[in-house]
DNA sequence: TTGTATGCGTTATCAG
DNA sequence: CTGATAACGCATACAA
């Protein structure tokens, strides 16, 4: 006992002076300056209860001492990590890439860093990274982001795990996690509206895989939306690709232009097909918008480059970002309610779209 | 022997039994459960001595009990973040997303998170995000992707505070850092050859900002490969735009457009000014590669997604964002001497080069 | 409101 | 080679 009263004091002593450690300032050391304790401190630092003096030396003392307070020592003691995980396809997405831009700007914020994880790093499917990240805990929560039908057991096992979970655009319907996305039928509907406006009557749809909810809800905002302008959709003018991939939107080119097009317009499940699409076209020589107006969906920035630019609905996905981010922190907080958020699109009018040359 | 052992491990379960865990197992349930000693499991799992029969029975418990070591209190006893710096210009940019796969694969391996920051996330130079982590020490290491000369006081900073580094792809000539850098000489000869060998005389050259390291780099090597091939490049024919982003390509389109093309193959400093300029020029209804060639450098995956698709010169981006990772953690581990690691590069053929019709 | 004492899970030191 | 124990820096019941 006596020993262990002499080993405290000696440790106090060499905090006050020598600073045996790694040369910084602790919680200790500003306790001491300040003449309270060490919990005073803490509480000051969390916002709890402190009396005003004591507020105000504290502040002084740690401005003086030029203190920041140790992150690992803290997520130690509470059991965190400092840390959340960010799963999507391809981190070569560029739309994620625009989605990451806003939780990078959020987590700056905080003192909390972020473990990214692609399925599809090396060609094939392989969720095992983040199965270990669920597992081991080495997270404190996920984003999953634009997660599809394979997923399935993953966000099976975070939520079985009671990891706190944001999905962003999912491509599925879920529950028990926040949900972050956009108004994919208004989506379809504003760009029905944009070509019913410019004139066309003919107008074709070139989606993603079949059972994509974005896929589906894009076209039945398309479909009402052109309906309420007196356009039908015809269902044989409907088509679904194999994936979201540009390559994809190649092969539907290739196929579709064997015959001569009967449409005036077309639209895609998103950028990256519409891409695909005009990629081919231009190759065989038709052009765009003269022969046929493109758009998509997401408003990539390659969308921007390449000429003609390509008209599409461009999300507020930094803002999303933030968002995700900000609803994890609340989950990881406190768990508590699920909540969906649905952010409003924005049409944005580039050169492949036109009025049709005869309707 | 034995007796005492049992003995030992039951005053030893008595003493945990009271404690409040998270229900994990730690490091002291192993050691209680083989029968040694917090201090030897500790030394196990670092790879330092232990005896066998040690080393056997801790296998086995470990995986047994499922025991995974908590990173969080390593760290704190370190005095490690368990996190990395990942600096660069913009997040957006896509031969970053690809060297950020590399760091990735490397990070996933070990358990160590990142933190990202755009040092122009809202448009404007703003490297405060990236100080504040030098001097309250939140990372463990830092690296710089494709910084210029404005980041000098930054680099400045970090080797200041004796903070690992790792530059990648500088723009700039620097000391006291690792750096990873592809061949720019060769990359530059290497497009001079396809060029020559495609049969053009009169190529022109339009490099990133003048001052800068990798377009001096490419167009010397340029300027040697012509040469090997008895090609002369006419200065008159160099010039330099404003910026490495499209946006400068499609000046230069603009301004070089106004007089009739004097040159039947240009190459651009990256593939952004190379999509800018095809951008406008198409725009002007100049055929490519029919009227002109355009090669570009890094290789980025809009130049395969547009027709024509961009003729390059490709990094091993990926292997890059890899080294750099592992480069830095050995500075982590013990601060030594700066190496500097040079890739090579591969051309990348698609559409936009060809024979030119009268050279 | 403040202070005391202890826990969080590892690593490092140093004596056996 | 192994074991006991002091750091590491902070949070928090509990007592005052």
């Amino acid at each position: 006992m006596v020993s262990r009263a002499i080993a405290r004091a000696a440790v106090l002593m060499n905090n006050n002076s020598g600073k045996k450690s790694h040369g910084k300032p602790t919680i200790a050391t500003v306790a001491q300056r300040a003449g309270v304790a060490v919990s005073t401190v803490s509480r000051f630092l969390n916002g709890h209860y402190v009396s005003k003096e004591a507020r105000a030396r504290l502040t002084e003392v740690i401005e003086e001492l030029g203190y920041v307070r140790s992150w690992t020592a803290r997520n130690l003691s509470l059991g965190l990590r400092g840390c959340v995980g960010v799963v999507v396809d391809s981190s070569q997405d560029l739309w994620f890439t625009q989605l990451l831009a806003g939780i990078e700007e959020e987590l700056s914020t905080r003192d909390t860093s972020l473990m990214l994880a692609s399925l599809e790093l090396s060609g094939r499917y392989d969720p095992r990274i983040v199965q270990q990240w669920v597992r081991e805990r080495r997270v404190d929560g996920v984003i999953l982001v634009k997660s599809q039908r394979r997923d399935r057991p993953l966000i099976h096992e975070c939520t079985e795990a009671k990891l706190p979970t944001v999905m962003v655009a999912p491509d599925e319907a879920v529950a028990h996690v926040h949900v972050v996305r956009c108004d994919n039928r208004a989506a379809g509907a504003t760009v029905a509206h944009h070509l019913a406006n410019l004139g066309h009557k003919r107008i074709a749809f070139a989606g993603g895989p079949e059972h994509s909810v974005d896929t589906r809800q894009r076209l039945n905002g398309l479909r009402e939306g052109l309906e309420e302008r007196g356009v039908r959709l015809d269902p044989k003018r409907v088509s679904f690709c194999a994936s979201y991939e540009a390559d994809a939107g190649c092969q539907f080119a290739s196929e579709i232009l064997k015959a001569p097009l009967d449409f005036t317009a077309l639209v895609t499940g998103n950028d990256a097909l519409a891409l695909g699409f005009m990629r081919i076209a231009q190759q065989h020589g038709i052009r765009i918008p003269e022969r046929v107006s493109v758009a998509g969906f997401d408003d990539i920035p390659e969308g921007a480059l390449l000429w003609p630019g390509l008209t599409t609905i461009a999300q507020p996905t930094r803002e999303m970002g933030r968002a995700a981010c900000q609803k994890l922190f609340e989950a990881i907080a406190e768990p508590g309610e699920q909540q969906v958020l649905v952010y409003p699109v924005d049409l944005v009018v580039r050169e492949s779209t036109a009025r049709p040359v005869k309707p």
